[in-house]
DNA sequence: ACGGGCGCTATACGGTGTATCGCCATGAGA
DNA sequence: TCTCATGGCGATACACCGTATAGCGCCCGT
């Protein structure tokens, strides 16, 4: 009998702490979705029994808020913007960036407030970049509302974007070759617009939609920005 | 033996169809949230065993793209709007006001395309609103970013209502009071302007939040449609 | 050396979505 | 009218889920 046949140690085999949870967590989210993280395949992933999870996380939700913040960490600015615009502007392009390497963060953004350390010290530096530029409640409302904007608009780009996946086609080819429904949908006739929309439109990149749209809402935050009463 | 002791006919209690599963699940989930929708308690709610629902629907994440199609139904304009800003004002009002009565449908908004005869008739009734304003990719433009901003606006109020309600407390009173963990962390002095603006931001009821972001948005898109290049 | 506490594991419970199968009632054909 | 096929429906079953509970075994302080 060879020490290979030695059976292993049963207990202490990684010591364990909140963070490895949170990264087993977040590399089975990349891999499967969140659909794929459940507690057992986390634990089992660490080699360990699934309760063993319990002594350091209290319910599998704050996981996921464990996991959205953690992302926030690769948000937090790098270095301090130019202007406000330029402040924005970055936090709507990372946030998107980070929703494109871990698409499930669309599933989340938005959906509890976000509270964590890294997602608070996103927060503190945006203010901070717009900080004196207007009233408080200015400030607030324009931070509020490019939120909005991003966040509704990352969830769209990655909903349209599994789609695709699922389909093989991309948005704009996908009525007329067999999109099942809509086609049929779209020939009553009961939609001319949306049809003529669909006909006559260019198929643009996501991002450059994602980055147009930005810069609509931003011009207008130029503009309250400017008048703080607006 | 009287007849109340006659056992109930085994079978035909109530015919059943699409519409009247679509109805049960959103009475479930209205009354206790998406979670609460499960094909069991759907079907129970129906007088009928779990598969028997198969038969009308192919798998429950149908049924929840159902229930947003039909919550669509409520969105819909009424009557021809004024112009172009009316109609998109309108539009997201009624998308808010229909997420406030079905909560639920914060949690699904922007997570799936949607595809269905009442969401493509409200896009139908959108896109006409805005017909000939300019050339069609500025059009399309402008509902996308407009819709981005009031999904992510009614994303995060959905979740701050919920928040006020697991806490008890108004989100302005909150971190004061005993808000445990977040008191904690804006004590330590490391957000300072994350501080100035809670101390010294006004509690703004949301609706109006929601619609002064709104108004800024439209703001800009006004510009745009004005010059289609910009 | 011993005892207490704690971290861990095993077990268990009530729930989930849905595949499979067999029954029974109904409608068609002889 | 009798018979047979069909198709909708129920029961059953499977794999998996989140987490409550309880008890085991190790380590540390004394």
């Amino acid at each position: 009998m060879s020490v290979w046949d030695r059976p292993e140690p049963p207990h202490p085999p990684v010591p364990l702490d909140r963070g490895s949870i949170i990264a087993a967590a977040i590399a089975l989210a990349d891999e499967g979705g969140l659909a794929a993280v459940s507690v057992r395949k986390v634990a089992a992933r660490l080699n360990a029994g699934p309760m063993r999870l319990y002594g350091y996380i209290s319910t599998k939700d704050q996981l996921f808020d464990l996991m959205v913040d953690e992302v926030y960490a690769e948000i937090v600015p790098g270095e301090r913007p130019g202007d406000w615009r330029e402040a924005l502007r970055g936090l709507a392009h990372r946030t998107r960036q980070a929703a494109l390497r871990h698409e499930w963060l669309a599933d989340l953004l938005g959906g509890r407030p976000a509270l964590g350390p890294n997602s608070l010290a996103v927060t503190e530096a945006t203010l901070a970049a717009l900080d004196g530029l207007a009233d408080v409640d200015t400030v607030m409302r324009a931070v509020e509302t490019v939120s909005a904007y991003f966040t509704g608009a990352i969830r769209r780009e990655v909903a349209d974007l599994r789609a695709e996946r699922a389909t093989g086609l991309s948005k704009r080819d996908w009525q007329r070759a067999s999109g099942p429904h809509v086609t049929k949908m779209l020939a009553t006739g009961r939609f001319p617009a949306l049809s003529r929309a669909v006909h006559d439109g260019t198929e643009v990149a996501a991002e450059v939609s994602f980055a147009t749209g930005l810069d609509w809402v931003l011009d207008a935050v130029a503009a309250k920005l400017a008048r703080p009463a607006g």
